[in-house]
DNA sequence: CAAACAAATTGACATTGTGTCAATATTATC
DNA sequence: GATAATATTGACACAATGTCAATTTGTTTG
């Protein structure tokens, strides 16, 4: 179904998507410069070059424009996130949780630029704060179904709840990830994950060393 | 040197001052109301029943307004971070910890409605940003020391920098300070500070239980 | 005590940005 | 090629900000 001149398929449909990319690399453009705050749709508008009511018709402003940048970074976040194991030994509990805090911290470093926006976009806009509020619960989610699996096998103390604990040991790594962001981290990455996980995991797991 | 008659001392310093609290006064409920982002300096001056220039001769604007505001709770927190001692022993060490974190969140507690409003301002404004900054490198400083008196007593393992073990604890309690204010905390604050105070006093200092 | 001076208050104004919508241009269909 | 559907456009109404010359209020001085 379909094909012969794969040159005329849609051209109205074309040129809407056409219009839409020019938008959102312009957005990206404008926001990486200017920062979430003072960037404004007019600067978007200006540097892609479209009419001003244009950028209405396909985001309803500054925020949607930024949700739709950010959905790449998202999605590497949750595949982080989604990454689980069941730990037979607290040493491979250690060295999961280590892994899982260095590919975190890393993912930072390298989506640095549009978490940089994203993080003044926190304080700013509802929904991109909605955003990023579902990969937290989605990290803490799925590291309190680990811990509850160690205490269940008894690997980890039982008398702590788990929900409480992930997400204690989450939003560490959260602070420190926006601190990789604004590149006012002390420590290197390394470092950072492994003090973290050796608290954490002597706390939690009883490992001897 | 003054006194003689206390009525009449320096009315135009006077009413300087009123106008000032006028204005204080007005941003507190219009920000309580309205929440940072969508309070507008109009309201507050006609709130305040001032004339519309008036506002900009006393704050620079929506920021220090807060900044002013944000003054009484900077110094409870202040007042939090600067106790200090040395523990003897582990369980001691345990003890302070406990009611740290948890003059922490209670202080928070209290605080709900006006740091609600800091909340959102910390996204938005720079200078109510730095001003939550000196808030947790001073708290952060405090239990850095803390914990380097621990490593040098051989109370807690020498192995980690004291000063990314106090970033990552104070980042947890932050996190969960703001949820408390937000009211989106799944547990009590005593629960919350026990837990967190548990798995970190383990990591760091074994104690036995 | 009434000029003359100093300081605080005021609101009109220029500016900047937003979001809407009727008009226009482009593409598809019959 | 006329008609319908869809996308684009910029002018406009609105909201908020920050400034500043004019005005009001208070103080001082001859």
């Amino acid at each position: 179904m379909s094909s012969s001149q794969p040159e005329k398929i849609d051209k109205r449909h074309l040129r809407t998507v056409r219009t839409r990319e020019k938008l959102l690399s312009a957005a990206r453009d404008v926001f990486l410069e200017q920062g979430f705050q003072t960037a404004t749709i007019s600067q978007v508008i200006k540097q892609a070059g479209v009419g001003y009511g244009t950028a209405y018709v396909h985001f309803e402003g500054k925020d949607e424009l930024l949700v739709v940048l950010m959905e790449d970074v998202m999605s590497r976040f949750h595949a982080i996130a989604e990454r689980t194991f069941e730990p037979t030994t607290p040493v491979e509990a250690k060295e999961r949780i280590v892994t899982q805090a260095t590919d975190f911290l890393r993912l930072a470093e390298e989506e640095r630029a549009i978490l940089r926006v994203v993080e003044q976009a926190i304080g700013v806009s509802y929904i991109v704060r909605a955003k990023w509020k579902a990969i937290r619960e989605r990290f803490i989610d799925r590291i309190s179904q680990d811990i509850q699996y160690a205490q269940e096998t008894g690997l980890a103390r039982q008398d702590v709840d788990s929900k409480l604990v992930a997400r204690g040991w989450f939003f560490a790594n959260e602070m420190y990830l926006f601190e990789v962001v604004r590149e006012e981290a002390t420590a290197t990455i390394e470092e950072i994950a492994h003090v973290l996980a050796t608290i954490y995991t002597q706390g939690l797991y009883r490992i001897e060393d």
